[in-house]
DNA sequence: TTGTAAAACGGAACCGCGTTCCGTATCGTC
DNA sequence: GACGATACGGAACGCGGTTCCGTTTTACAA
């Protein structure tokens, strides 16, 4: 549910394509994830489409073609690890001792990933149009999960009623951007203390 | 030669040739800023160096004489404001009833600024080279204060001590970040979450 | 006032990047 | 093997930051 593994690819719907009778689409489309995921990794996520197209050995057309814009790409990379957390949530609901520790737990395991991936928190909150969908996919995904959470925490008393999931969410992103590249900013105590401060007084 | 910058002279003038013996210098430097401060609040900080020349009625090259990057410019638009926050740090530590509250006010000084400023957090924030100055700017100017805060803060017992102000100040500016484009999304609250999340348990 | 050098001006030009377009190469099928 | 459909590559476009340079303005002196 965290890092590597790029290599997967993801359900239908990923690119436009997964499913073509065409061999050099399916390669193609996997090779252009893979290189996506290894450029991801070297450059960040902010990397020229140029040259994800340059390492996976195709011509920018073709990226256009698989993945409509650079978010899409970049969502397809990505896809199976935020559904790995989505569903890491009530899985944790249900292991936990309680709903606050589950929450506590499955915070930690999205800001791993957040934090480990080069600029994908930054540019998940960009207001670059490109990435709206991209905002968009994550919070459509996590933001049910981290509502169940954390009206089982306030069921349980164990926090306040006044947090909604969407803030929530945001916040938490906005916290991890450019702990990759700070030693000195630690995106993992600050969201600590957020979440500290959600237990009732 | 790229210290010649409006950065870190401690003059009060915004830009590099504030104090210049030709007229149409001063002019065009005052010009400049008040242009740009009426394109920031329409268009946001990330609005077109273009943009900003025309408003003032001088051509590109004009406005890059003035500032040598973009972040230069917006470092002198809001260069005051900056400088009136931070000097509010030690008369509110003097004039409320706690180091917290003090804090708490100072804190909100800062974050109110920031959602004020359509995209200002997120340039800040930015991986952007062009932006280190901006970013550095801020944090010269406002760790010291926040240090100070939290330090009294500490020395009272009313905070817990494993926190200090540049991680602090990185978060609150990037829970700040889409403040004004989102109405679900409400940073005040989140940092009165994180600044509550700091109390002594 | 007028001449002159220094400095500033305007905006075309350059570069990088996302995206689109289109002539060409490749694939699956008959 | 021929053919239509489809994908491919990469040149071209638009946009934004920044630089460059020929032209204009300024300050000062004769």
């Amino acid at each position: 549910m965290n890092d590597s593994a790029p290599g997967a690819d993801g359900t239908p719907g990923t690119g436009s394509a997964a499913g073509s009778r065409r061999k050099d689409v399916r390669r193609n489309q996997q090779t252009l994830l893979d290189a996506a995921a290894a450029v991801f990794v070297t450059s960040g996520v902010e990397a020229p489409v140029r040259d994800i197209a340059a390492e996976a050995g195709v011509g920018v057309g073709t990226v256009y073609r698989h993945f409509p814009t650079r978010a899409d790409l970049v969502i397809a990379v990505y896809r199976h690890q935020v559904d790995a957390c989505a569903e890491a949530g009530p899985a944790l609901l249900a292991a936990e001792v309680s709903p606050h520790a589950a929450l506590e737990r499955w915070v930690g395991l999205f800001v791993d990933f957040l934090v480990t991936k080069h600029g994908l928190a930054a540019a998940m909150q960009s207001d670059d149009a490109g990435f709206e969908a991209l905002h968009a996919y994550f919070l459509d995904r996590l933001v049910p999960v981290c509502a169940q959470l954390l009206e089982a925490a306030v069921a349980a008393g164990e926090i306040r009623s006044d947090v909604t999931a969407y803030p929530l969410m945001r916040g938490i992103g906005n916290l991890c951007i450019g702990a990759e590249t700070d030693s000195r900013y630690d995106a993992r105590h600050l969201v600590a203390l957020l979440v500290a401060g959600l237990r009732k007084d």
